[in-house]
DNA sequence: ATGATTTTGTAGCCTGTGCTACATTTTAGG
DNA sequence: CCTAAAATGTAGCACAGGCTACAAAATCAT
């Protein structure tokens, strides 16, 4: 085994990543997919409350295109960890936590479909894939989306 | 409720997306949640086949940052959808499917990498980003993708 | 060759996120 | 006002993907 993997090591005929860089990489993923349904919720009842005034769950379940009852237990979590309120047959509300959330994923949202635009994405495609992409999207990577933009949109 | 209905639409101060096209939106983000693990899976498979020559769950496990029982689980599952074969103490092997799968992935990840580097993303951070992101770029975006780094290779 | 270590596999549990089915409450309409 | 429809909430199920703990097999090293 010591052996084997000496020969692995310097015969690789293909470099790997480390091992341990490699796992906080998926770790990382992970952790980032396991708040994507909270920003989704969030995001959504936001946009709702913004125009119409009101977040039924039954909206909210429309919307996202799956069951009330899916919806309702997805708006107890968001209430167990302090990002919405809601009383009963009334509708949902975000807490101000809830709420800055939500504004950090629009604007996140927002720059990820301008971004997509601006390397030559078709408009309905990047509103498709920015839906799933904003949620890994990191601070920095944000950061250097909007100077790219601001570079492409004053420059020539 | 009719004419509830009736003003949020003609007073909407945001104006909203079409209830059908959003919740098709989020479901599509969710089916490429679902694919996602097998992808990781099936292109660090072909990794270690093609560096070291051996991909043994413990290896896999411990590269993805899991237990090996997890790891031993969805590889299960990999065979299950015809994406792999092993025999009892012997390492993982692709099947056809499996391998151009990972063929693809790879190609994808690749792509989105150097995507994020040329908008400006710091090459370690590109890396982590796209672990997460490149599930969810359609093939269209991953052909506009192509289209820019050429462009932006050749060209001034 | 045999005993220790490593690897592999299994079993059982938890949580998250879907679902359907049923019960209840509110709302709307006649 | 009172019934029918819609919305809401609850219960219970399934499955995916984590985990730990235990059991069995293979490999290594002496």
């Amino acid at each position: 085994m010591t052996a084997k993997k000496l020969a692995a090591a310097t015969a690789a005929p293909v470099e790997m990543p480390d091992e341990a860089d490699q796992a906080l990489r998926f770790e990382k993923a992970r952790a980032a997919q396991a708040s994507a349904l909270l920003e989704d919720y969030v995001e959504l009842i936001d946009d709702l409350l913004a125009s119409g005034g009101e977040a039924r769950p039954t909206d909210i379940a429309r919307r996202l295109g799956v069951s009330h009852a899916t919806a309702i237990k997805s708006i107890a979590r968001l209430k167990r960890e302090g990002l919405a309120t809601s009383k009963l047959y009334r509708g949902v509300f975000l807490t101000p936590e809830g709420h800055s959330l939500a504004a950090r994923v629009r604007a996140r949202h927002r720059l990820v479909v301008d971004l997509l635009i601006a390397v030559g994405v078709p408009r309905q495609c990047a509103e498709l894939d920015a839906e799933g992409i904003e949620h890994h999207v990191s601070d920095a990577a944000l950061a250097a989306f909007a100077r790219f933009l601001k570079r492409h949109s004053t420059a020539s």
